[in-house]
This record gives structure tokens, sequence and C-alpha cells, in this order.
DNA sequence: CGAGTAGCTTGCAAAATGCAAGTCACTCGT
DNA sequence: ACGAGTGACTTGCATTTTGCAAGCTACTCG
């Protein structure tokens, strides 16, 4: 069984084997981690996301939680079924962004003037 | 001097006061941070940069180069005049990511099979 | 003296984003 | 019981960003 070079060791829909920019290939936008945030935040539904302070559109919003969800990192959980509606959160692999997320606040918060400076954020309720 | 609720804490061209949004508002975009791991690598000029593996387009990296310039991350310096030819270099502001790249990078070793673990990034070279 | 190179810029097609409106099955007030 | 309102989306279309290819300029090298 022979591969060829590029099948060696880039996994499936990355650009590259760099780590960072398979981290982008799936958060490289300007609203996915924006989603992530919120889970952090403790928002589970639909409304609560759309209701952040960055107003993200409705259809972007239904599609990145759709390629979260196809990602790993969320698990859509319906607690209703007609109309269907659905909750989502963080799957382990999901909350194991928290250290990114904490960088990024980091830095903001010592090169950004007035951010605001979110205390430590809580731990959030994870579904595997 | 009264000023409204919006203007009071979100830093100009920002979506809102959130870290994580003002982060995103800068490298919130499949290229901009491999642009930045590029100089945490030791790349320097416009070839070394195209020539990663993610293949950049040109237009594209001329345009990141801009933005990273002016929001204060890298600096331009040329090292000749005519024909006008740069070289670019983390400003302090710029190579503080470094615990944001180490983060993803650590997130990605853990949950993407098959990425090159490159070791511990080498401190870039920096020029405020 | 012609080919090659570095570092871009330009033009245009394709894809992603953003806004507004529409839908669907409820629930709630009167 | 009847219409208004709500939550969670979907759809349509304009605008913006991305991606590819080609071009350009002032060198350098054989």
């Amino acid at each position: 069984m022979k591969k060829t070079s590029t099948e060696i060791s880039i996994a499936s829909g990355h650009r590259s084997a760099c780590p960072v920019a398979s981290v982008l290939d799936i958060v490289g936008d300007k609203w996915t981690l924006i989603v992530v945030r919120d889970l952090f935040l403790g928002k589970h539904r639909f409304g609560e996301f759309q209701a952040s302070p960055e107003a993200m559109p409705t259809n972007i919003l239904a599609g990145r939680l759709k390629r979260l969800e196809a990602a790993g990192l969320i698990k859509k959980e319906f607690y209703q079924d007609n109309p269907p509606r659905a909750e989502y959160f963080l799957t382990s692999q999901g909350a194991a962004f928290g250290p990114i997320l904490n960088a990024m606040r980091e830095w903001a918060e010592q090169y950004i003037p007035g951010v605001a400076l979110l205390e430590n954020i809580p731990s959030p309720e994870i579904r595997d």
C-alpha cells in the first residue's frame, strides 16, 4: 500500500500538516470562535447566540452550528420534537479550546484598550 | 462630555468590547495567522511566506501583510530601494501571539491525527 | 543580451458573508 | 377561539472576500 507524500500526514479537509493551519481550517473565520465563546459563557440556544453583542446573521449562525457539530466540537440535543427545538453543548474536544480563548483574552487585555475584561471563564457544561 | 453606550468601551474597528471578538477582528480569517506562524518560524520575505505548504495566493498575502502592519503586529523594513524589497518582522505586540499559537498547536496535537508536531517554536526576532 | 527572479499588482470568476423577509408549529392574552 | 407573538431556523439576493492566473518592473546571472 503506497501513499503519495501528501496523503501521509494531512488529515482530511486540511490544507497542510501544520497544527496551526489545521485549527484554522476549523475555526479560521470571523464567527466560529464567537459561538464557542458563547458556549463557554453558558449559552446553549440559537436565540441566545443571536442575542450576543456581535449580532451574528442567523444564516451564518445556523451554518456554524452545523460545522461545529460536524467537526465534533459541539453536540446538538433536542429538548422538544414538534416544532424541533435544540440546545447545543460543548464536547470535551470543544471544551479543550479553553486555553486558546484564554490566550486571546490575555493578548487583547494587554494590547487593545477598552476591552471588557471578562473574569476567568466558568467551566462549561460538557456533553460527549 | 457624554458618550453613547457603544462609544464607551469598544475600540475603533471592533465589533464589541469582547476580547475574543476583538482578536478575531484582527486575525479572524483563514490566512492571517499562517503569516504570523511563518514569522515565528523565522521567515521574513514575501517569497518565503508564499513558499509555505498552504500556498497562499499572492494578492491575499500582500493584503495581509498590509493589515498586520497597520495593526502594529509586524514591521516592514526595506533592505534595498530600487526595486523596493522588504523584510517583515514581528513587533513585540505580534510576538505576544506566541501563547495563542502554542495553545492551537497543543489542541491540534491532541485532537487532529497526523499533524506534524513542530517542537517548541524558536523565539522570533523582534523589531519595534 | 536574453532568461530568470523577487516582490508585488491587476483582472476576473467563485465562494462566503450580510441583510431582510418568510416559514412553521406552537403559546399566550383577551 | 382567534389573532399576535415567539423561537428557531431557511431562503433569496446584494455585497464583499477569496482564489487563480497573468502581468509588471528593475534588477542579476550566464
